[in-house]
DNA sequence: CAAAGGGGCTTACGCCGTAAGTAGAGCACT
DNA sequence: AGTGCTCTACTTACGGCGTAAGCCCCTTTG
Protein backbone atom coordinates (compact mmCIF):
# COMPACT_ATOMS: atom_id res chain seq x y z
CA UNK A 1 0.00 0.00 0.00
CA UNK A 2 2.42 2.37 -0.76
CA UNK A 3 -0.20 4.81 -2.66
CA UNK A 4 -1.55 7.88 -0.83
CA UNK A 5 -4.78 7.32 -1.34
CA UNK A 6 -7.21 6.93 -4.25
CA UNK A 7 -8.07 10.04 -5.64
CA UNK A 8 -11.22 11.03 -3.34
CA UNK A 9 -13.06 8.12 -4.62
CA UNK A 10 -16.17 8.33 -1.78
CA UNK A 11 -16.60 12.62 -2.91
CA UNK A 12 -16.97 12.96 -6.94
CA UNK A 13 -15.87 16.41 -7.48
CA UNK A 14 -17.55 18.81 -7.89
CA UNK A 15 -19.07 20.75 -11.09
CA UNK A 16 -21.27 23.24 -12.60
CA UNK A 17 -24.16 21.05 -13.60
CA UNK A 18 -23.41 19.24 -10.14
CA UNK A 19 -24.36 22.46 -8.03
CA UNK A 20 -27.04 23.76 -10.16
CA UNK A 21 -29.22 20.21 -10.10
CA UNK A 22 -28.15 20.61 -6.16
CA UNK A 23 -29.92 24.09 -6.21
CA UNK A 24 -33.06 23.22 -8.35
CA UNK A 25 -34.31 20.59 -5.75
CA UNK A 26 -33.67 23.01 -2.78
CA UNK A 27 -35.63 25.55 -4.32
CA UNK A 28 -37.97 22.59 -5.42
CA UNK A 29 -38.92 21.63 -1.93
CA UNK A 30 -38.78 24.71 -0.23
CA UNK A 31 -38.85 27.61 -2.57
CA UNK A 32 -36.20 30.29 -2.75
CA UNK A 33 -36.49 31.27 0.36
CA UNK A 34 -34.83 27.73 1.57
CA UNK A 35 -31.61 28.14 -0.96
CA UNK A 36 -28.59 29.77 0.34
CA UNK A 37 -25.09 29.44 -0.65
CA UNK A 38 -24.23 28.02 2.85
CA UNK A 39 -27.72 25.24 2.77
CA UNK A 40 -26.65 24.77 -0.66
CA UNK A 41 -23.05 23.80 0.45
CA UNK A 42 -24.13 21.67 3.03
CA UNK A 43 -26.44 19.88 0.63
CA UNK A 44 -23.24 18.87 -2.07
CA UNK A 45 -20.78 18.19 1.02
CA UNK A 46 -19.33 21.29 0.38
CA UNK A 47 -18.50 24.58 2.61
CA UNK A 48 -20.57 27.72 1.43
CA UNK A 49 -17.12 29.53 -0.20
CA UNK A 50 -16.06 26.56 -2.18
CA UNK A 51 -19.30 26.99 -4.51
CA UNK A 52 -17.74 29.81 -5.64
CA UNK A 53 -15.48 27.63 -7.63
CA UNK A 54 -18.17 26.88 -10.01
CA UNK A 55 -20.49 29.82 -10.03
CA UNK A 56 -19.57 33.14 -9.92
CA UNK A 57 -21.60 34.48 -7.66
CA UNK A 58 -25.54 34.01 -6.56
CA UNK A 59 -26.99 36.21 -9.87
CA UNK A 60 -24.89 33.36 -11.48
CA UNK A 61 -26.54 30.65 -9.67
CA UNK A 62 -29.95 31.23 -10.36
CA UNK A 63 -29.20 32.63 -14.20
CA UNK A 64 -27.67 28.81 -14.19
CA UNK A 65 -31.05 27.47 -12.36
CA UNK A 66 -33.68 29.25 -14.99
CA UNK A 67 -31.63 27.80 -17.86
CA UNK A 68 -31.68 24.21 -16.53
CA UNK A 69 -35.35 24.81 -16.69
CA UNK A 70 -35.48 26.30 -19.98
CA UNK A 71 -33.97 22.81 -21.02
CA UNK A 72 -36.93 20.81 -19.66
CA UNK A 73 -38.94 22.50 -22.01
CA UNK A 74 -40.25 20.10 -24.78
CA UNK A 75 -39.03 22.02 -28.21
CA UNK A 76 -41.61 22.56 -30.76
CA UNK A 77 -40.94 19.27 -33.53
CA UNK A 78 -39.49 21.41 -36.75
CA UNK A 79 -41.87 19.25 -38.96
CA UNK A 80 -44.94 20.25 -37.10
CA UNK A 81 -47.98 22.29 -38.06
CA UNK A 82 -47.40 25.65 -36.13
CA UNK A 83 -50.94 25.40 -34.28
CA UNK A 84 -49.95 22.28 -33.05
CA UNK A 85 -46.67 22.70 -31.91
CA UNK A 86 -47.23 25.98 -29.89
CA UNK A 87 -49.87 24.04 -28.45
CA UNK A 88 -47.92 21.78 -26.90
CA UNK A 89 -45.07 24.16 -26.08
CA UNK A 90 -47.21 25.90 -24.03
CA UNK A 91 -48.40 23.01 -21.98
CA UNK A 92 -45.43 21.79 -21.57
CA UNK A 93 -43.83 24.78 -20.66
CA UNK A 94 -46.92 25.23 -17.66
CA UNK A 95 -45.70 21.79 -17.07
CA UNK A 96 -42.07 22.85 -16.10
CA UNK A 97 -43.14 26.06 -14.67
CA UNK A 98 -45.65 23.87 -12.00
CA UNK A 99 -42.43 21.62 -11.30
CA UNK A 100 -40.32 24.46 -10.19
CA UNK A 101 -42.56 27.24 -8.78
CA UNK A 102 -39.78 29.13 -8.12
CA UNK A 103 -38.52 29.65 -11.81
CA UNK A 104 -41.47 32.21 -12.59
CA UNK A 105 -40.21 34.49 -10.49
CA UNK A 106 -36.95 35.03 -10.99
CA UNK A 107 -37.24 35.12 -14.81
CA UNK A 108 -37.81 39.18 -13.95
CA UNK A 109 -34.83 40.47 -13.86
CA UNK A 110 -32.82 37.41 -15.36
CA UNK A 111 -31.38 39.65 -18.32
CA UNK A 112 -28.23 37.13 -19.41
CA UNK A 113 -30.23 34.14 -21.06
CA UNK A 114 -28.27 30.92 -21.21
CA UNK A 115 -27.95 28.46 -24.35
CA UNK A 116 -31.19 26.44 -23.39
CA UNK A 117 -33.04 29.30 -23.18
CA UNK A 118 -31.83 30.94 -26.32
CA UNK A 119 -32.30 27.41 -28.38
CA UNK A 120 -36.03 27.23 -27.13
CA UNK A 121 -36.63 30.89 -27.80
CA UNK A 122 -35.14 30.12 -31.88
CA UNK A 123 -36.93 26.84 -32.35
CA UNK A 124 -40.26 28.85 -31.21
CA UNK A 125 -39.43 31.78 -33.90
CA UNK A 126 -38.44 29.60 -36.48
CA UNK A 127 -41.84 27.18 -35.89
CA UNK A 128 -43.90 30.62 -36.54
CA UNK A 129 -41.48 32.30 -39.30
CA UNK A 130 -41.95 28.63 -41.00
CA UNK A 131 -45.43 28.68 -40.72
CA UNK A 132 -45.98 31.57 -42.60
CA UNK A 133 -45.96 34.09 -39.84
CA UNK A 134 -44.49 37.48 -41.08
CA UNK A 135 -42.14 39.30 -38.86
CA UNK A 136 -44.06 41.33 -37.39
CA UNK A 137 -47.04 38.40 -36.42
CA UNK A 138 -44.29 36.34 -35.03
CA UNK A 139 -43.22 39.00 -32.74
CA UNK A 140 -47.21 39.69 -31.83
CA UNK A 141 -47.58 35.75 -31.65
CA UNK A 142 -44.32 35.49 -29.33
CA UNK A 143 -45.69 37.76 -27.00
CA UNK A 144 -49.51 37.13 -26.67
CA UNK A 145 -48.24 33.79 -25.81
CA UNK A 146 -45.48 33.93 -23.55
CA UNK A 147 -47.78 36.27 -21.64
CA UNK A 148 -50.40 34.41 -21.30
CA UNK A 149 -48.28 31.33 -20.55
CA UNK A 150 -46.01 33.06 -17.48
CA UNK A 151 -49.35 35.42 -16.63
CA UNK A 152 -51.21 31.80 -16.05
CA UNK A 153 -48.02 30.52 -14.51
CA UNK A 154 -48.02 33.09 -12.19
CA UNK A 155 -50.98 33.45 -11.03
CA UNK A 156 -51.26 29.27 -9.80
CA UNK A 157 -48.07 29.84 -8.23
CA UNK A 158 -50.06 32.68 -5.84
CA UNK A 159 -52.82 30.01 -5.01
CA UNK A 160 -51.74 28.75 -1.54
CA UNK A 161 -53.35 25.31 -2.21
CA UNK A 162 -53.23 22.54 -4.40
CA UNK A 163 -56.07 20.26 -4.07
CA UNK A 164 -59.23 20.95 -4.87
CA UNK A 165 -60.71 20.76 -1.37
CA UNK A 166 -57.72 22.94 -0.32
CA UNK A 167 -59.58 25.70 -2.94
CA UNK A 168 -62.96 24.98 -1.53
CA UNK A 169 -61.80 25.50 2.14
CA UNK A 170 -60.11 28.92 1.32
CA UNK A 171 -62.70 30.16 -0.74
CA UNK A 172 -65.53 29.52 2.18
CA UNK A 173 -63.23 31.14 5.07
CA UNK A 174 -62.82 34.24 2.31
CA UNK A 175 -66.27 34.51 1.79
CA UNK A 176 -67.66 34.13 5.55
CA UNK A 177 -65.38 36.92 6.50
CA UNK A 178 -67.38 39.79 5.31
CA UNK A 179 -70.95 40.71 5.14
CA UNK A 180 -73.50 39.20 2.20
CA UNK A 181 -73.29 42.68 0.61
CA UNK A 182 -70.17 43.81 0.87
CA UNK A 183 -68.36 41.73 -2.16
CA UNK A 184 -71.64 39.95 -3.91
CA UNK A 185 -69.65 38.55 -7.04
CA UNK A 186 -66.69 37.54 -5.04
CA UNK A 187 -69.12 36.07 -3.30
CA UNK A 188 -71.25 34.40 -5.62
CA UNK A 189 -68.28 33.21 -7.99
CA UNK A 190 -66.75 31.38 -4.54
CA UNK A 191 -69.78 29.68 -3.42
CA UNK A 192 -71.31 28.54 -6.73
CA UNK A 193 -68.16 27.96 -8.95
CA UNK A 194 -65.36 27.71 -6.97
CA UNK A 195 -66.44 25.60 -4.10
CA UNK A 196 -68.55 22.88 -7.00
CA UNK A 197 -66.72 19.70 -6.65
CA UNK A 198 -63.82 18.94 -9.19
CA UNK A 199 -63.13 22.52 -9.73
CA UNK A 200 -59.20 22.96 -10.10
CA UNK A 201 -57.65 26.26 -11.41
CA UNK A 202 -55.64 24.57 -13.98
CA UNK A 203 -58.15 23.50 -16.06
CA UNK A 204 -58.60 27.07 -16.86
CA UNK A 205 -55.24 26.92 -19.22
CA UNK A 206 -56.42 25.08 -21.85
CA UNK A 207 -59.21 27.53 -22.60
CA UNK A 208 -57.52 30.54 -22.82
CA UNK A 209 -55.02 28.88 -24.86
CA UNK A 210 -57.12 27.93 -27.45
CA UNK A 211 -58.51 31.18 -27.13
CA UNK A 212 -54.98 32.85 -27.83
CA UNK A 213 -54.46 29.76 -31.00
CA UNK A 214 -57.83 30.73 -32.41
CA UNK A 215 -57.01 34.64 -32.14
CA UNK A 216 -53.22 34.23 -33.98
CA UNK A 217 -54.65 31.58 -36.53
CA UNK A 218 -57.53 33.94 -37.82
CA UNK A 219 -54.54 36.94 -37.78
CA UNK A 220 -52.47 34.96 -39.73
CA UNK A 221 -55.50 34.65 -42.35
CA UNK B 1 -42.28 77.29 31.36
CA UNK B 2 -44.02 74.58 33.66
CA UNK B 3 -45.14 72.72 30.99
CA UNK B 4 -42.73 69.88 29.70
CA UNK B 5 -42.68 70.08 26.48
CA UNK B 6 -44.89 70.48 23.49
CA UNK B 7 -46.94 66.83 22.51
CA UNK B 8 -43.81 66.87 19.41
CA UNK B 9 -45.21 69.80 16.79
CA UNK B 10 -42.80 69.15 14.55
CA UNK B 11 -42.80 64.95 14.08
CA UNK B 12 -45.92 64.36 13.55
CA UNK B 13 -47.63 60.95 14.38
CA UNK B 14 -46.43 58.12 12.13
CA UNK B 15 -49.71 56.17 10.65
CA UNK B 16 -49.65 53.06 8.10
CA UNK B 17 -50.20 54.79 5.63
CA UNK B 18 -47.88 57.38 5.77
CA UNK B 19 -45.26 54.33 6.02
CA UNK B 20 -46.71 51.99 3.59
CA UNK B 21 -47.02 55.25 1.25
CA UNK B 22 -43.06 55.76 1.87
CA UNK B 23 -42.29 51.91 1.39
CA UNK B 24 -43.80 51.81 -1.89
CA UNK B 25 -41.69 55.11 -2.84
CA UNK B 26 -38.61 53.30 -1.72
CA UNK B 27 -39.45 50.53 -3.55
CA UNK B 28 -40.33 52.56 -6.79
CA UNK B 29 -37.17 54.42 -6.61
CA UNK B 30 -34.54 51.32 -5.69
CA UNK B 31 -36.51 48.09 -6.54
CA UNK B 32 -37.79 45.86 -3.52
CA UNK B 33 -33.76 45.09 -2.74
CA UNK B 34 -33.81 49.14 -1.66
CA UNK B 35 -36.48 48.41 1.01
CA UNK B 36 -35.65 47.35 4.00
CA UNK B 37 -37.27 47.79 7.67
CA UNK B 38 -33.71 50.25 8.78
CA UNK B 39 -33.95 52.15 5.55
CA UNK B 40 -37.80 52.39 5.98
CA UNK B 41 -37.07 53.67 8.97
CA UNK B 42 -34.62 55.88 8.02
CA UNK B 43 -37.08 57.81 5.09
CA UNK B 44 -39.81 58.06 7.54
CA UNK B 45 -37.65 59.38 10.65
CA UNK B 46 -38.15 56.60 13.15
CA UNK B 47 -35.64 53.63 13.95
CA UNK B 48 -36.40 50.20 11.98
CA UNK B 49 -38.52 48.91 14.80
CA UNK B 50 -40.94 51.08 15.89
CA UNK B 51 -42.51 50.44 12.22
CA UNK B 52 -43.56 47.46 13.60
CA UNK B 53 -46.25 49.76 15.79
CA UNK B 54 -48.03 50.15 12.10
CA UNK B 55 -47.22 46.78 10.33
CA UNK B 56 -47.08 43.62 12.28
CA UNK B 57 -43.71 42.31 10.05
CA UNK B 58 -42.60 42.93 6.43
CA UNK B 59 -45.24 40.27 4.97
CA UNK B 60 -48.01 42.24 6.31
CA UNK B 61 -46.10 45.33 4.72
CA UNK B 62 -45.62 43.85 1.18
CA UNK B 63 -49.23 42.89 1.82
CA UNK B 64 -50.26 46.43 2.57
CA UNK B 65 -48.08 48.09 -0.69
CA UNK B 66 -49.66 45.65 -3.14
CA UNK B 67 -53.49 47.16 -2.11
CA UNK B 68 -51.93 50.31 -2.40
CA UNK B 69 -50.75 49.41 -5.66
CA UNK B 70 -54.44 47.66 -6.67
CA UNK B 71 -55.81 50.73 -5.09
CA UNK B 72 -54.45 53.15 -8.01
CA UNK B 73 -55.76 50.49 -10.66
CA UNK B 74 -59.13 52.82 -12.18
CA UNK B 75 -62.67 50.58 -11.46
CA UNK B 76 -64.76 49.23 -14.45
CA UNK B 77 -67.41 51.90 -14.27
CA UNK B 78 -70.90 49.74 -13.65
CA UNK B 79 -72.61 51.46 -16.51
CA UNK B 80 -69.99 50.41 -19.75
CA UNK B 81 -70.03 48.16 -22.28
CA UNK B 82 -68.03 45.05 -20.91
CA UNK B 83 -66.00 45.00 -23.43
CA UNK B 84 -64.67 48.71 -23.32
CA UNK B 85 -64.73 48.41 -19.35
CA UNK B 86 -62.39 45.53 -19.49
CA UNK B 87 -60.22 47.26 -22.15
CA UNK B 88 -60.04 50.70 -20.37
CA UNK B 89 -58.86 48.11 -16.84
CA UNK B 90 -56.13 46.04 -18.55
CA UNK B 91 -55.02 49.55 -19.68
CA UNK B 92 -55.13 51.33 -16.09
CA UNK B 93 -53.49 47.95 -14.64
CA UNK B 94 -50.34 47.36 -16.94
CA UNK B 95 -50.04 51.51 -16.68
CA UNK B 96 -49.96 50.85 -12.80
CA UNK B 97 -47.64 47.87 -13.10
CA UNK B 98 -45.17 49.36 -14.95
CA UNK B 99 -44.95 52.56 -12.46
CA UNK B 100 -44.60 50.20 -9.91
CA UNK B 101 -42.75 47.34 -11.64
CA UNK B 102 -41.54 45.64 -8.24
CA UNK B 103 -45.56 45.03 -7.73
CA UNK B 104 -46.03 41.79 -10.12
CA UNK B 105 -42.85 40.27 -8.64
CA UNK B 106 -44.61 40.78 -5.36
CA UNK B 107 -48.02 39.45 -6.19
CA UNK B 108 -46.99 35.88 -6.23
CA UNK B 109 -47.05 34.46 -2.97
CA UNK B 110 -49.48 37.36 -1.73
CA UNK B 111 -52.76 35.27 -0.66
CA UNK B 112 -54.24 37.78 2.02
CA UNK B 113 -55.89 40.40 -0.10
CA UNK B 114 -56.64 43.77 0.85
CA UNK B 115 -59.73 45.90 0.75
CA UNK B 116 -58.94 47.36 -2.52
CA UNK B 117 -57.82 44.17 -4.12
CA UNK B 118 -60.86 42.88 -2.95
CA UNK B 119 -62.93 45.92 -4.32
CA UNK B 120 -60.87 45.39 -7.90
CA UNK B 121 -61.73 41.55 -8.60
CA UNK B 122 -65.42 41.95 -7.15
CA UNK B 123 -65.82 45.09 -9.35
CA UNK B 124 -64.64 42.99 -12.63
CA UNK B 125 -66.25 39.98 -11.90
CA UNK B 126 -69.66 42.41 -11.53
CA UNK B 127 -69.08 44.11 -15.10
CA UNK B 128 -69.12 40.55 -16.68
CA UNK B 129 -72.31 38.84 -15.05
CA UNK B 130 -74.16 42.08 -15.87
CA UNK B 131 -72.77 41.70 -19.20
CA UNK B 132 -74.48 38.58 -19.62
CA UNK B 133 -71.58 36.24 -18.98
CA UNK B 134 -72.49 32.72 -17.42
CA UNK B 135 -70.70 32.02 -14.19
CA UNK B 136 -68.45 29.49 -16.11
CA UNK B 137 -67.28 32.35 -18.81
CA UNK B 138 -66.57 34.64 -16.23
CA UNK B 139 -64.35 32.62 -14.78
CA UNK B 140 -62.62 31.68 -17.83
CA UNK B 141 -62.96 35.49 -18.96
CA UNK B 142 -61.00 36.44 -15.62
CA UNK B 143 -58.38 34.08 -16.03
CA UNK B 144 -57.04 34.93 -19.35
CA UNK B 145 -57.64 38.54 -18.89
CA UNK B 146 -55.34 38.53 -15.75
CA UNK B 147 -53.11 36.27 -16.97
CA UNK B 148 -52.18 38.01 -19.90
CA UNK B 149 -52.23 41.13 -18.30
CA UNK B 150 -50.07 39.76 -15.84
CA UNK B 151 -47.71 37.81 -18.08
CA UNK B 152 -47.16 41.17 -20.31
CA UNK B 153 -45.92 43.19 -17.43
CA UNK B 154 -43.50 40.65 -16.22
CA UNK B 155 -42.06 40.06 -19.86
CA UNK B 156 -41.81 43.98 -19.88
CA UNK B 157 -40.21 44.16 -16.28
CA UNK B 158 -37.51 41.69 -17.48
CA UNK B 159 -36.69 43.31 -20.48
CA UNK B 160 -33.94 45.72 -18.82
CA UNK B 161 -34.12 48.80 -20.98
CA UNK B 162 -36.60 51.11 -21.10
CA UNK B 163 -35.91 53.42 -24.09
CA UNK B 164 -35.67 51.80 -28.06
CA UNK B 165 -32.18 52.91 -28.11
CA UNK B 166 -31.23 50.63 -25.00
CA UNK B 167 -33.15 48.19 -26.97
CA UNK B 168 -31.21 48.68 -30.33
CA UNK B 169 -28.05 48.36 -28.17
CA UNK B 170 -28.45 44.78 -26.61
CA UNK B 171 -30.26 43.73 -29.18
CA UNK B 172 -26.93 44.49 -31.15
CA UNK B 173 -24.40 42.80 -28.67
CA UNK B 174 -26.75 39.46 -28.43
CA UNK B 175 -26.11 38.64 -32.05
CA UNK B 176 -23.02 39.77 -32.46
CA UNK B 177 -22.33 37.40 -29.93
CA UNK B 178 -22.86 34.03 -31.78
CA UNK B 179 -22.23 33.14 -35.03
CA UNK B 180 -24.62 33.34 -37.59
CA UNK B 181 -25.50 30.21 -38.12
CA UNK B 182 -26.53 29.44 -34.12
CA UNK B 183 -29.19 31.15 -33.49
CA UNK B 184 -30.90 31.93 -36.86
CA UNK B 185 -34.21 33.16 -35.98
CA UNK B 186 -33.10 35.09 -33.23
CA UNK B 187 -30.60 36.55 -35.03
CA UNK B 188 -33.59 37.71 -37.90
CA UNK B 189 -36.10 39.07 -35.73
CA UNK B 190 -33.48 40.95 -33.37
CA UNK B 191 -31.77 42.47 -36.44
CA UNK B 192 -34.56 42.83 -38.74
CA UNK B 193 -37.13 43.89 -36.01
CA UNK B 194 -36.41 44.90 -32.88
CA UNK B 195 -33.63 47.44 -34.45
CA UNK B 196 -35.92 49.23 -36.63
CA UNK B 197 -36.87 52.72 -34.78
CA UNK B 198 -39.49 53.40 -33.34
CA UNK B 199 -39.91 49.98 -31.86
CA UNK B 200 -40.98 49.13 -28.73
CA UNK B 201 -42.12 46.07 -26.89
CA UNK B 202 -44.94 47.86 -24.74
CA UNK B 203 -46.48 48.69 -28.09
CA UNK B 204 -47.19 44.73 -28.50
CA UNK B 205 -49.70 44.93 -25.84
CA UNK B 206 -52.94 46.08 -27.16
CA UNK B 207 -52.42 43.29 -30.29
CA UNK B 208 -52.73 40.90 -27.48
CA UNK B 209 -55.40 42.75 -25.34
CA UNK B 210 -57.51 42.94 -28.47
CA UNK B 211 -57.09 39.18 -29.71
CA UNK B 212 -58.20 37.89 -26.17
CA UNK B 213 -61.21 40.80 -26.38
CA UNK B 214 -62.02 39.24 -29.95
CA UNK B 215 -62.17 35.65 -28.51
CA UNK B 216 -64.05 36.78 -25.43
CA UNK B 217 -66.96 38.42 -27.46
CA UNK B 218 -66.95 35.15 -29.60
CA UNK B 219 -66.89 32.68 -26.84
CA UNK B 220 -69.62 35.14 -24.81
CA UNK B 221 -71.96 34.58 -28.47
C1' DC C 1 11.34 15.49 -6.26
C1' DA C 2 10.30 20.35 -6.44
C1' DA C 3 7.25 23.88 -8.25
C1' DA C 4 2.91 25.50 -9.41
C1' DG C 5 -1.90 25.77 -9.48
C1' DG C 6 -6.38 25.00 -7.99
C1' DG C 7 -10.15 23.35 -5.16
C1' DG C 8 -11.51 23.55 -0.57
C1' DC C 9 -11.64 25.68 4.16
C1' DT C 10 -11.67 29.49 7.74
C1' DT C 11 -12.42 33.93 9.17
C1' DA C 12 -14.57 38.27 8.96
C1' DC C 13 -17.57 42.26 7.40
C1' DG C 14 -21.70 44.57 6.83
C1' DC C 15 -26.17 43.77 5.71
C1' DC C 16 -30.90 41.68 6.88
C1' DG C 17 -35.64 40.67 9.84
C1' DT C 18 -37.11 40.80 14.25
C1' DA C 19 -37.48 39.12 19.52
C1' DA C 20 -37.06 41.25 23.94
C1' DG C 21 -36.78 44.74 27.08
C1' DT C 22 -36.95 49.86 28.33
C1' DA C 23 -38.35 54.72 28.64
C1' DG C 24 -41.41 58.50 28.50
C1' DA C 25 -45.56 60.94 27.30
C1' DG C 26 -50.85 61.33 27.19
C1' DC C 27 -55.05 59.97 29.19
C1' DA C 28 -58.74 58.28 32.55
C1' DC C 29 -59.59 57.50 36.73
C1' DT C 30 -59.96 58.34 41.89
C1' DA D 1 -52.78 65.86 42.26
C1' DG D 2 -51.62 61.23 42.13
C1' DT D 3 -51.81 56.59 40.06
C1' DG D 4 -51.51 53.44 36.70
C1' DC D 5 -52.60 52.00 31.74
C1' DT D 6 -51.56 52.40 26.97
C1' DC D 7 -49.16 53.74 23.07
C1' DT D 8 -45.15 55.02 20.56
C1' DA D 9 -40.44 55.02 19.97
C1' DC D 10 -35.71 53.51 21.11
C1' DT D 11 -31.83 50.15 22.33
C1' DT D 12 -29.71 45.95 22.26
C1' DA D 13 -28.96 41.50 20.57
C1' DC D 14 -29.37 37.10 17.82
C1' DG D 15 -29.00 34.24 14.00
C1' DG D 16 -28.79 34.19 9.05
C1' DC D 17 -27.42 36.14 4.64
C1' DG D 18 -23.79 37.03 0.37
C1' DT D 19 -19.19 37.26 -0.28
C1' DA D 20 -14.11 39.44 0.11
C1' DA D 21 -9.59 37.86 1.65
C1' DG D 22 -6.31 34.74 2.91
C1' DC D 23 -4.48 30.05 3.89
C1' DC D 24 -3.67 24.91 3.24
C1' DC D 25 -2.98 20.90 1.15
C1' DC D 26 -3.54 17.73 -2.71
C1' DT D 27 -2.69 16.90 -7.59
C1' DT D 28 -0.48 17.62 -11.64
C1' DT D 29 3.43 18.73 -14.30
C1' DG D 30 8.36 19.40 -15.49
Amino acid sequence: MTRRTTPQPNRETLTRQRVLQAAVELANAGGLGALSMRKLGEAVGVEAMSLYNHVANKEDLLDGMVDLVFGEVALPAPGDDWRQAMRQRAISMRLVLSRHRWAIGLMESRSTPGPATLRHHDAVLGCLRRGGFSLTLTAHAVSVLDSYIYGFALQEKALPFDSPQETAELAESITSGFGDGEYPYLTEIATAHVMRPGYAYGDEFEFGLDLVLDGLQKAAG
